[in-house]
DNA sequence: TGGCAAATCTGTAACGTTTCAATATACTCA
DNA sequence: TGAGTATATTGAAACGTTACAGATTTGCCA
């Protein structure tokens, strides 16, 4: 083996030297013009300290000169590390979505990282693990976001048994201790009958997400509860969700309207179905701050500009991206460390100007 | 040399047989599992036609039932081909985003391919370049969606000197033929024009975007040669474009709505900063639908939901991301095809409802 | 002087894939 | 029979990287 081995390593390295100058440089190009080995270039610019002072500095000189930058595939397949993360959104996702700003955030945050962001889709009639276990059989990415967390839900319980880094945009109940960014819903809820509340309002209605997503509980606790606080009652509004498409969330609006025991309040727990409600409160003749009042998200600042009437809370999206591209980071980075936590409280609600 | 091969030979497929079942499938569990050769193996994965049909559908059975699926490193990096199509974005873009409708576009588009959609981003002070270099530079992507073209950008430069298949959102005029899907800008200008022409609106504003944009040169060209046939006469405001901060356009509208010759009518190019002319306009005390009116982009039908009164033109941002990728990967499959050029001609302005 | 350790540097093998250049087998034709 | 030719299959090498196990040099101590 010895002898074989001496004869490869002559034409091997004869290789290297007869090479023309072309493409882009690897560590054997630089190898070759600092005359140096392969590994001790690679060792050099991860700053090993086994590398003499000196040869490190020169080499990543070199480097920086030609402008190396290392082959992702050649990384990937000897290391596995994929240095991607992989954002799973459902396509079918909301109006005028939010998305952009999440993504924006996500972005911002791996901009100065090596990772690059990799969006997988997935529709409504699919399977939500399916992407999912994609990934982590396939080995296609170092981390995950997933977003609309449920209580239950099958991906934390999978990725967490796996050991796979992972952040949820929203808390789940079942005992598993995982990195998570989250909007209060509760608190948002809270707020919003409170206003309601001072402004006179006395049967509410409420708008939720689905039930099957964790905020859900969440805003529905809160509204419920501070409604008791209040004495207010509720007004029942279950045939839509904030999921719905805009058409169906206007024409049960008017529907819920034309009732006897209409609301004189709303809240309303997402940004682009406020859009619907208003439409529904006014195809069915009624007057915002007049006979009823809204409390909406107000996600991407437009809303209150053209309604001033109504109330609004702020979430912000690009924030949730930059918290759990954070998160994923150092999940990824180190995975017996705590899981970054994040609750954001809203504090009040901005009144009609 | 055939006597070293012999000798390597052996130990190499005994180390095939040795090693435990493990992990995820290889082109090497095949072989083993097949019997034949990791060479036949491939081959007959992509349908050889010097495989015998008999091998090829036994190999691609046992493929399918032990869910082998390709290492994506390990083609990437023998081949070159990453199987990744990047969509450079402007972090800064637009308020609220179209943005979300036309990723989920494009991932739609890709979702039955083996593409994966990453999104490289960049802010508004960087160099625009830098992106595309980048993937470039490094082979990281097969193909490049790029938007917010110029007439003589240098993206699309770089990249047709380099022969790298992309395609724009949005046409040039540097006399490059490229793969591009485009809004018809001119026509939108032009009906929002004529329907404020029929509405007897005489002085017109237009809210067009950057004028570095190739689309802004289109929207202005329509806006003027239209208002010249029916005898309208421009009120400049030039102040603020498209991509202005809302704050910026609210407080711009105020002072326009202000001025002695103020507009009975304005062209907004765009979608977000639509909802920043009412504010403005009411902010200064006027009506809408009686002192002025306005016509609009419509990118997430919202807009004339709570503002019945004002008149818009639908762009359908998904069908973008969707004819992009589709003309990306028809680049990526032929590169001396005819690029795909598709321009959206916008047909009628929805009216008040 | 000889031996040992520390400090630097190095080649080989391997990750999973595809391409190249064979090889083995069976068949045809003179 | 022998040469030639399809047909089917194959190992080796290579893509760029890193981990492993050496190898070389230098300095130091006994």
């Amino acid at each position: 083996m010895r002898a074989v081995g001496g004869i490869m390593d002559k034409s091997g390295s004869n290789k290297g030297e007869e090479e023309a100058e072309t493409g882009r440089p690897t560590l054997k190009t630089l190898a070759f013009m600092t005359g140096l080995g392969v590994t001790t270039v690679s060792r050099a610019l991860k700053d090993a300290p086994e590398i003499g002072a000196e040869t490190r500095k020169r080499v990543q000189l070199v480097a920086r000169q030609i402008g190396y930058r290392p082959n992702r595939a050649g990384v990937r397949l000897r290391t596995g590390k994929t240095n991607v993360i992989s954002v799973v959104l459902n396509t079918t996702e909301q109006i005028g979505g939010f998305l952009s700003d999440f993504i924006y955030g996500i972005s911002e945050r791996l901009a100065a990282t090596p990772y690059h962001l990799v969006v997988a889709p997935y529709s409504h009639n699919n399977d939500p693990m399916e992407p999912i276990r994609y990934v982590v059989e396939t080995g296609s990415a170092d981390g995950i976001i997933i977003s609309r967390t449920e209580p239950s839900d099958p991906r934390v319980r999978y990725l967490t048994e796996r050991g796979f880094p992972f952040a949820a945009h929203g808390r789940t109940a079942m005992g598993i201790e995982h990195a998570y960014h989250d909007f209060d819903n509760e608190t948002f809820a809270r707020l919003a009958v409170r206003r309601l509340a001072e402004l006179g309002r006395r049967r509410l209605a409420l708008l939720a997400p689905p039930t099957a997503l964790t905020y859900h509980q969440h805003m529905r606790g809160g509204f419920l509860d501070e409604m008791d606080r209040h004495g207010q009652s509720e007004v029942p509004f279950s045939a839509v969700s904030s999921d719905n498409v805009i058409d169906d969330i206007r024409r049960h609006t008017i529907e819920l309207m034309q009732r006897t025991g209409r609301p004189d309040g709303i809240v309303c727990g997402a940004g682009g179905p406020a859009f619907a409600l208003i439409a529904g409160i006014e195809a069915a003749g009624f007057k915002l701050g007049r006979d009823i009042d809204l409390v909406a998200k107000e996600p991407f600042n437009l809303l209150q500009l053209v309604r001033p009437e109504i109330h609004v809370v702020e979430e912000d999206f690009r924030l949730a991206g930059h918290d759990l591209a954070t998160a994923v980071l150092s999940r990824i980075d180190d995975k017996s460390a705590a899981p970054m936590q994040r609750l954001v409280v809203p504090t009040d609600v901005i009144a009609p100007r």
